[in-house]
DNA sequence: ATCAAATATGAGTAATTACTCATAATTTGG
DNA sequence: CCAAATTATGAGTAATTACTCATATTTGAT
């Protein structure tokens, strides 16, 4: 069982999706064929799983970096820092696999369903810890929780695959620092129209 | 030759990539499969000239937003609200033919080269404006652009597949104009450490 | 009308691969 | 120590599908 996703997770990063085949996991794992069709039902659930188990893990990496701190005291540029640096590291960690799991996987409904409720819990937390922050005003904390972890995550995962010329990686954190803090000051001087 | 294309604009975004066969697209356009191959080396090759076609003509659409304006007259926040809404609009216009060429397809190294040197044409251009406007303020405006283009488009894209609960489109386009303006404007009251 | 070049055809193929199932090994509980 | 339940095995299969190629049709220049 742990094996066989063990083994995914390796084959799945260096073939890709389609090119993984569900004999070639179950070789790497060192067990029959149908010991794999034991466990999973078919190749998706194996994705699915080793899915939603890599979104649990960066889920609960990025909420245990705010989790030892005390929110009022800490900076919001240095809790952001931390943050857009821990996402881009979990991209640059594996990023085949990410890519996999984020761009090349075809996803049933269902599956889809599971993560995104996953996603959605993890929102949800930063919701409530974008409210209790001091340095934060922004109207619906949800809706700007939202914004916040896919953009945070959409463009980390932008700049491990193709990274603009000449742009460094502290360059990169530092704008997203810039965009993503002031959106979260809401400190406008102008009007939205 | 145009028929296939369209023929396969349909089918990719009715089956998916993995889903649609040649056969089918072939058939959809009413020529025969050895046809289809006498004009596209591959199921691939199909893909790869759709794709960059749509992504050709959303560039063109998107240019031309700013190409009949006076740029120093018009305010930012105005040239945002245009861009956000037209790339939702391009989003919300197919979406499963996005989603396709987006997050489905299974690229090869040349085919998503090709396609990130459309996207670069374009940051290029839009690095351009930037510069040109009164309004905007950052320190390098084509990784401004990559930033901006980036984030627009995955966000959309987000938010036509999974929106979050209670969010209406206008909320999201004013939450992108804020989030987007500010970082232009580069207007902060505070160091970014 | 003639011929050659260009283009169209679609039955067929070769390869792939997710998944099954009859059988065998192993574990469990009495 | 045995039987029953659980788990492992892997050769085989059924289905799919991207792609080929021998043949037919069309085109266009003379």
């Amino acid at each position: 069982m742990e094996q066989i996703i063990q083994a995914a997770t390796q084959v799945f990063a260096e073939r890709g999706y389609a090119g993984a085949t569900t004999n070639h996991i179950a070789e790497r794992a060192g067990v029959s064929i149908g010991s794999l069709y034991q466990y999973f039902p078919s190749k998706e659930a194996i994705l699915v799983t080793l899915a939603k188990r890599h979104i649990e893990i960066a889920g609960n990496m990025l909420m245990g970096l705010v989790a030892g701190r005390n929110l009022l005291e800490t900076e919001l540029t240095e809790l952001l820092c931390l943050f857009i640096k821990a996402t881009l590291e979990l991209h640059t960690g594996n990023p085949r696999l990410n890519y996999v799991i984020l761009s090349e996987a075809v996803w049933s409904a269902e599956a889809m369903e599971q993560v995104h409720e996953l996603e959605d819990q993890f929102i949800d937390q930063l919701a409530l810890t974008l409210e209790t922050h001091r340095q934060v005003s922004v109207k619906n904390s949800r809706h700007a929780a939202y914004i916040l972890v896919h953009m945070i995550k959409d463009l980390a995962h932008e700049f491990v695959i193709h990274p603009p010329v000449g742009m460094s990686e502290e360059e990169f954190v530092e704008e997203m620092v810039k965009l993503v803090g002031g959106y979260l000051r809401g400190d406008k001087g102008y009007d939205v129209v």
